[in-house]
DNA sequence: GAACAAATTTAAAGCGCTTGAAATTAAATT
DNA sequence: AATTTAATTTCAAGCGCTTTAAATTTGTTC
């Protein structure tokens, strides 16, 4: 049998013409389906497959989705990241698309790189993550008309695209009560500085519960990296962990954060969860591997990450559909990392 | 201004040709360099970004290279691939080509998928991680003549194609011997059961240092994942650390692999190093945070991505030009989680 | 300033596919 | 059997760019 390299060659083959055989692949109603079937045969046989440029071209359709990378932090050696794209990856995959990496520049405008790259006619859609509050990526797309979803919100207005967030407000203020009744009174919160939604909505789910709490005896000590590199991260975990009156829970947004926390902490002499109690967020593997067990919020990252490929691909089908808007509801995954407050224990015994 | 979408809009308020116009954009010698610059000005100023299907189509040339991501494993997810890929995007994105992601099914036709990705022409060039020894892949690429560069070699042959990798073999050499000069005598090795090419090498390594070593005093115990998930590596180390004589110093292949013996090790009272000596290979970020930090070798896994970024474009410029193969000595970093073999501790005192 | 060479620009033919509109063929209706 | 209608298939025109070969312009030389 010999090999077609182009759809006329195939369309020769079989007596048929281009556009005959053009849409019976794409599985037209209206080609004939003894004729769909014969032809589906024949591409099988002679190892037929179709030129993307040329099907994009033609129809002004890529097949390719972008994933903005973003290249300042770890990149994908981020576990977060890594698990995220893996499972984005594989979700457009089920649908024969492919995820196109677009590393973001570390500087610059990151905006002219976005704008570049759908204008180009390289992606039929967009998937945003790390999303700021305002985020001036999302304003872009919505004026470009190109389809695009999120993961996670842009805090103030959460309508006019398509979102999925994990519900990290909800989450910090039952972690919050968790602590209180646990007996600490003196919290803390370590974050970061920049400007992404998701901290600002995990901080307010802490400041929120603090303040419903209503209790003059809780104090809440906020540190937040000022940049997110190893030297300013070894800053706030020590300026958490300074002074007498250092708290003796914290809350961090990130498990990387907590994972940090906790091991500078066992460094000091504190151990955990007896001296200091420690909650993260993600559940990233090593969350469970590390000694005691971090205590944190599962996100649920490759599920999130399947449920937005989805999303986006329905809105690349589909542009004029309403926007859907998903929470979810992480699960608080009890490990070791959290106990009684110390003075608790002491009145305890 | 107004916007230009395509060549000719931008050729006709330039008044030229578009011929003219695309070769001034693409900075060919035989246009005036007054030309190209004017061109250049215009296409800035009206926004005129190419469409790349028209230029993938007309050049043959897609602009893209190819990422097999494996999605058996943790993907991306793996502290490995996901700094490997990361720096492969950085690097690409340099030369302004993108990465494409492509999921390699669970099971299946990886090949047939590999074939299907080249001859699409989505991919100018594709990049080959995990290499198994006579790995299929490579011979595929081979026979339909597509630029590919891998990490990592396969095994026996080494010539035909263009390579990088990290000297595996005589680091974990030079670790059995560090090891041995530390006093230990019942070495451990742990390792994955894959035909991966890179596990092939560092056993031999050690073996070859046993056999080298010629002390009949000296041990070794070689423990394979045999399906690697969780319970397959639970299962191995387990077995790595059952009986009295349990090995005093052992080497795993991967740093994960590492990092779980070490959890476990501990958790079952045994201190390291003072018990029980661990070498990993990678040096993934977790390897520094863990206590005690892990004696590793870093693999350069981020020079090695940009470097391979840089061979494949080149091989793709010049298809006919020699291959390049490049071996790296990976650099062993001296953590706190080997140390003397416990009887040498006990002598000493 | 004619004759030639060198430098620069252009015409025109695709690249391999999709798609709206028209043409053909088959089935249904009178 | 002629007419309508429905079911299939085909024509032909691009999609927006690159590239070979040919045309034009400019510069040199005698």
């Amino acid at each position: 049998m010999t090999k077609a390299s182009s759809l006329s060659d195939l369309a020769r083959h079989l007596g048929l013409s281009p556009a005959t055989v053009s849409r019976a692949l794409a599985q037209h109603e209206a080609i004939a389906l003894k004729t769909r079937e014969r032809v589906a045969q024949a591409a099988q046989e002679m190892g037929y497959v179709p030129n993307r440029a040329a099907q994009a071209l033609a129809s002004g359709r890529s097949g390719f989705v972008g994933f903005a990378l973003p290249m300042r932090g770890r990149g994908l050696g981020d576990p977060f990241l890594g698990e995220f794209v893996s499972a984005l990856t594989e979700g457009f995959a089920a649908q024969n698309v492919e995820l196109l990496l677009s590393a973001v520049p570390r500087e610059g405008s990151e905006l002219r790189h976005l704008e570049n790259l759908v204008t180009s006619g390289r992606v039929d859609g967009i998937v945003l993550s790390r999303v700021e509050t305002d985020d001036p990526r999302v304003t872009l797309l919505q004026e470009r008309g190109v389809p695009f979803v999120t993961h996670g919100r842009l805090g103030q207005q959460e309508t006019g695209y398509s979102w999925l967030d994990t519900d990290g407000r909800s989450s910090f203020a039952d972690a919050f009560e968790l602590l209180r009744g646990l007996g600490h009174r003196r919290l803390g919160l370590l974050s970061i500085d920049d400007p992404l939604t998701f901290r600002t909505l995990r901080e307010d789910g802490v400041r929120s519960a603090l303040k419903a709490a209503g209790d003059p005896a809780l104090s809440l000590r906020q540190i937040s990296c000022s940049r997110y590199d190893q030297a300013g991260r070894e800053r706030a975990i020590d300026a958490m962990l300074a002074g007498p009156d250092r708290p003796t829970a914290v809350l961090a947004v990130a498990d990387g954060l907590a994972l940090e926390l906790m091991a500078r902490a066992q460094e000091q002499g504190l151990s955990v969860p007896e001296d200091l109690s420690i909650i993260g967020f993600d559940n990233i593997p090593s969350a469970g591997h590390v000694r005691p067990g971090l205590t944190t919020f599962d996100a649920r990252i490759a599920e999130s990450a399947t449920e937005l490929a989805a999303m986006l691909l329905a809105r690349i089908a589909a542009p004029d559909q309403p926007h859907v808007t998903r929470l979810l509801r992480p699960q608080l995954v009890l490990r070791h990392s959290h106990g009684p407050a110390p003075q608790a224990r002491a009145t305890e015994n």
